[in-house]
RNA sequence: GCCGAAGUGGCGGAACUGGCAGACGCGUCGGACUCAAAAUCCGAAGCCCUUAAAAGCGUGUGGGUUCGAGUCCCACCUUCGGCACCA
């Protein structure tokens, strides 16, 4: 026999919504709390992942609820995006009717969880009103000069006839066909995430709520490094080469020189030369490569001189230049000074192309023939070959010759970032169409803010290809000129998805405002963010992106915060036979199954209880199970001692009662600790079951049942259970007399003097081996507890013979007994 | 290659600042209830040798620090994740 968890769940869910139980407002008289899950792209379905994020989160609110919190508690939909679209090609569907389909069947399943919240709040990005606001945030950028638009190479399928984002090309393919994918010059509009470089790096160091490995992530994919820039002028001509260099103390062991082959100066180097033929045969089996295979570290380094000679500012060497496979042209400045001794790709292309090795640095205990290298020294050392710098460290060398380079103005010290400008432009219908029109006589021209939103027209063909399906709008694409009112026609791009992701949780805090972004008061309440929790595959671009935007709203005074995200949770995957849950592993189990055969609050429990949140969880059906045995042991014990129970004041009269009052207070106090301070829900529930053991033993054991002791007990349980498992609680609330919900109940407080024990046990050990144990009195003193650990019959037939050197005595702990 | 995380029973996982390794759950075994089964309740259980007790061995491997190490230090192995010719 089992509780009928479908009739309990739908009572609780209808009664929550009839209710409003979770509509939130600011409140001064009260602290807030904004506890935010990253939204899903609403596919339809609902996943275990989801599942897992969302009870987390729903955990959280729960929880900060009952701790008296304004907690605010929102939802919404990632819309826009590539799958409605392809929907669209395949199936004849509107993107946008396929869209809100899927959005009311996620609403469906996220209610059946029973999670909490605010649909009052819903923000879906592909809706009218949002996206007005993603685009004016658009033309705020456009005009700080942080939205521009260039000539860039893109990935491009030629058999499907369109752009592709770098997640849509798999090992060079389209992920669509499987065609080769190229690349084609296209113009593309960014974002200038650049100019926030250094601050998105620097402030790093405050997230403290952030985990090590993300900040680590980003700071790595932001990648500064320091170094310098040195003007190599080219022979012959009056052209500066610079180069970027983060080992200017190498400076003088440069015995070549590398461009990427793409440098715009390749091509006037050699034209018109003997070598002009055979850069280009160069250049075009390099681009038969795709991007991948170019960037393997594998790949074999390849180059080719160009006939001409750059001249090494500190020491008027001429070196010549090469062109070769193993340096990019967008990092730095596209070309390198290359130092074989003191590199290991220029040892390897040196030792290839027969190239001169000079060593400038050698090794502090000349542990090392630096005339005769087998591989590049890349350790610190001391300098040599370097005229009036020999001798110095190269460490202090790497300063000096900076400072030497800049007095006479061949160089400077410099920084390079890995980071990019962000590629906005998707060659996509279903998008936050970008607010730009282009007119024949005043150029490219932005969209008044007033008449935002740019709207999507329906009358577009979906074809899957050609550039952009917003072309095929005629209604769409031809409009008048802002500035003159002449004819114009407007941008067929949209934006990339992670744009519309980029301020959403902003929008939360006011997302019914017309007339602003978001009110300020608002979000000055609401912001920041307290807990965000979402999966680690987030860890760089969203959270990066995010992070962005709102410096940027920061900086125009629209955002109280200039960091979104205080605390950020990254949970991890849910596994079934060690792999990520997936249709063609078929190893996929549905929310939607185990609701119907558990119910909700078993899910829930399951997810959180089978492991920490941010480990992978290894799915378990007999695991399932057991929660689902739990829920119904609670069960039984309310109803079976429901009427006995009685609230009042408690008296502790025997030994049983004082056991079970202690382990009352005990795991209040823990669980306590275990949500609040480390969101370590597993224990959380472990101790939970371990007070309800007790209880059944209590009331097997007790000589007779004090029943408000036993009336508090099973209240704490239905409380501390609360956030976990919301329905069944509620129900067993009311069942043992409750008026009221027990989600606005203050969470259970334990009372410290409970925890109090008159006797303590003490582990005796001899040479660290435990070897007795002895119960005493919990307020003894170290001397008489020494004394009592060495008068045990088993200690003294251990020590009998042997001479005690040493006793250590930890108070309320052990006792070690060191003998020879 | 570089950076990072993790290795604990048959399994998922506990052990917060070094102090009884294996909480809690799953699975297993035994008992009660039942005509029987399921469900439920109670109990056992790291491995090894044993009728039992005791001893011994046990947190990836090898060393070290310490009265005492899953926890700290050094070296290594394996697995997973991120970046990947970044000059």
């Amino acid at each position: 026999m089992s509780y009928n968890f479908l009739q309990v769940e739908k009572k609780w869910q209808q009664h929550w919504k009839d209710t409003e139980a979770f509509k939130v407002v600011e409140d001064d008289s009260k602290e807030k709390y904004y506890s935010l899950e990253m939204f899903p792209y609403p596919s339809g379905k609902l996943h275990m992942g989801h599942v897992r994020n969302y009870s987390i989160g729903d955990v959280i609110a729960r929880f900060k609820k009952m701790n008296g919190k304004n907690v605010l508690h929102p939802m919404g939909w990632d819309s826009f995006g590539l799958p409605a679209e392809n929907a669209a090609i395949k199936n004849g569907i509107h993107p946008d009717i396929w869209t809100r389909e899927n959005i009311s069947e996620m609403i469906t399943q996220l209610n059946e969880l029973g999670l909490s919240y605010d649909w009052d709040r819903e923000v879906a990005t592909s809706s009218e009103d949002y996206y007005k606001w993603t685009q004016w945030i658009f033309l705020q950028l456009y005009n700080k000069g942080l939205a521009y638009k260039t000539k860039s190479p893109v990935n491009w399928c030629p058999s499907c006839e369109t752009v592709l984002a770098n997640e849509q090309v798999v090992n060079g393919a389209c992920e669509r066909c499987g065609s080769d994918v190229t690349k084609k010059n296209l113009s593309q509009w960014y974002f200038k995430i650049t100019d926030y470089a250094d601050r998105l790096l620097k402030d790093i160091d405050n997230l403290d709520g952030w985990p090590d490995k993300v900040k680590l992530m980003q700071s790595n994919w932001i990648g500064k490094s320091y170094g310098a820039e040195v003007d190599f002028k080219v022979k012959n001509t009056d052209k500066d080469l610079k180069v970027f260099t983060t080992r200017p103390d190498t400076l003088y062991g440069a015995t070549f020189m590398v461009m990427a082959p793409e440098h715009p100066y390749v091509n006037e180097l050699v034209a018109g030369t003997e070598y002009e033929p055979k850069v280009n045969s160069f250049l075009s089996e390099l681009n038969r490569l795709s991007s991948i295979e170019r960037s393997a570290t594998t790949l074999e380094k390849k180059g080719l001189f160009i006939g001409a000679y750059a001249i090494n500012p500190v020491n008027n060497k001429e070196i010549p230049i090469y062109i070769a496979n193993y340096v990019m042209m967008g990092y730095g400045t596209g070309a390198i000074m290359a130092v074989p001794a003191h590199d290991d790709r220029d040892f390897e292309f040196a030792k290839k192309y027969d190239l001169e090795i000079i060593p400038v640095i050698k090794p502090n205990d000349d542990s090392i023939d630096t005339e005769n290298l087998t591989e590049a020294f890349c350790e610190p050392g001391i300098m040599i070959n370097s005229d009036k710098f020999d001798g110095m460290t190269n460490k202090e060398a790497i300063d000096k010759i900076s400072i030497d380079l800049n007095e006479r103005g061949i160089g400077k010290k410099t920084v390079n970032f890995k980071l990019r400008d962000w590629l906005i432009s998707r060659q996509r219908y279903w998008g936050t169409p970008i607010p730009i029109v282009y007119c024949k006589d005043c150029g490219e021209v932005p969209v008044n803010a007033e008449d935002l939103p740019v709207k999507l027209p329906k009358d577009v063909k979906f074809t899957g290809k050609g550039e952009s399906p917003l072309k095929t709008s005629e209604t769409f694409m031809n409009t008048v000129c802002p500035k003159c009112g002449g004819p114009a026609v407007r941008e067929v791009d949209t934006m990339d998805t992670f744009v519309d992701s980029s301020w959403y949780f902003l929008r939360y805090t006011d997302t019914k405002n017309d007339d602003e972004v978001f009110n300020l008061d608002k979000a000055k309440y609401w912001m920041g963010v307290d807990q965000y929790i979402g999966g680690v595959e987030h860890a760089i671009l969203h959270l990066l992106y995010a992070r962005f935007f709102t410096k940027f709203l920061f900086d125009l005074g629209l955002s109280p915060v200039d960091e979104p995200f205080d605390n950020l949770l990254t949970q991890g995957m849910v596994l079934k036979d060690g792999a990520k849950m997936s249709k063609s592993k078929g190893n996929v189990v549905t929310p939607r199954e185990i609701i119907d055969k558990y119910g909700a609050d078993t899910a829930r429990l399951f997810v959180l209880f089978a492991s920490p949140p941010e480990k992978d969880l290894e799915w378990s059906d007999d695991g399932v199970e057991g929660s689902f045995r739990f829920i119904n042991r609670v069960w039984r014990f309310v109803e079976e001692y429901k009427d006995i129970l009685k609230t009042g004041d408690i008296t502790i009269n025997n030994k049983f009662d004082k056991e079970l009052n202690f382990k009352l207070n005990e795991v209040i106090k823990n669980v306590t600790h275990d949500i609040s301070l480390r969101f370590n829900f597993n224990t959380a529930i472990s101790f939970v079951m371990e007070l309800v053991n007790v209880m059944y033993k209590y009331t097997q054991n007790a000589p007779e049942i004090n029943r408000e002791l036993l009336s508090k007990a099973v209240e704490s349980v239905l409380l501390l259970l609360a956030p976990f498992g919301p329905h069944f609680t509620e129900e067993l609330w009311t069942l043992i007399g409750n008026e009221g919900s027990i989600h606005l109940h203050s969470w259970p407080t334990y009372d410290e003097a409970a925890l109090v024990k008159d006797t303590i046990e003490i582990v005796i050990q001899v040479n660290g081996k435990m070897r007795d144990k002895i119960e005493v009195e919990a307020n003894i003193n170290k001397d008489d507890l020494e004394t009592l650990a060495l008068s045990t019959d088993k200690i003294k037939s251990l020590t009998n013979g042997k001479t005690v050197v040493k006793v250590i005595v930890i108070p309320k702990r052990l006792v070690n007994i060191v003998v020879k």
